[in-house]
DNA sequence: TTATCTGCAAAATATTTGCAAAGCA
DNA sequence: TGCTTTGCAAATATTTTGCAGATAA
């Protein structure tokens, strides 16, 4: 719990408290979750936290940038640490499993004529491969 | 409301309804709209109609694929009538506004791309640019 | 001490379900 | 007539809000 401030710069001069060690324990090393799994996962922890607080916290790192929203097909917010290259997402349609994929400079050079022809200026995008992962694959 | 048979093919052996009339009606030529604006502009219009009946006819019309349904950053489901050609959105971070794009061959090459090297069969993708359309731009 | 964090209850929002009645073809 | 559509009421799910009390630093 004392290593979360060298973990997490952005948190050097924030408080360090159950929910907020909790929260990021829950999100490190896995696949993006919503907030109500997220919930599930420190009860299963025997963090005992309400779920108001949980919202908040998301609310709270999500300013700090510690965490990334995204959102699926299926309308749910989930929250993942922030990686550490700007990333996409492939999504299992089966084992709902979430990988990461970074794209090369194609997306960019579209996103620049885009800009151009449609005078639209973009600040950001959202893109996320469905199908199949590896292993659903072979089932 | 005769004419929608015309109109949408796949409505040529379904009933005609003042809900699948006024749906339809709403959506045509427009933004994207969720559920909730539609009963909004349902009822400015004088379409008397439940909630629950829009639902349903939002969920006929998609499985019809008259209408194709999206999800943007804020989680709310919206439909549109289905495009002809494949497309993607533009969505004004100021004004709300959704443009279509279509992207050329590059992101199919790079569906390929990941294919391969990740083992990922994908099935179907989405990709939102959100930024400052011409109006907003020069606001 | 004091700004931040927390729990609880309740509200807000979007969506779904069951069932009986009504309506289109 | 018979299958589809509809309304209503209630349930479900996610997220938000207000407020009073607790806590980290």
């Amino acid at each position: 719990m004392n290593k979360d401030k060298a973990l997490y710069p952005q948190l050097a001069a924030e408080r360090q408290t159950k929910t907020r060690h909790g929260v990021l324990a829950v999100l490190r090393g896995r696949q993006p979750l919503a907030a109500p799994e997220i919930l599930v996962r420190l009860k299963k922890q025997k963090v005992v936290v309400n779920k108001t607080t949980v919202y908040r916290e998301l609310e709270f790192l999500l300013k700090k940038k510690v965490i990334s929203e995204m959102v699926l097909q299926d309308g749910l917010k989930r929250y993942e640490l922030t990686p550490a290259e700007h990333g996409h997402h492939l999504v299992c349609l089966d084992c709902r499993a979430i990988e990461h994929v970074v794209l090369d400079k194609d997306l960019e050079e579209q996103e620049k004529q885009i800009s151009r022809s449609r005078h639209f200026k973009i600040m950001s995008h959202s893109l996320e491969f469905y199908g199949l992962c590896r292993r659903c694959t072979k089932k």
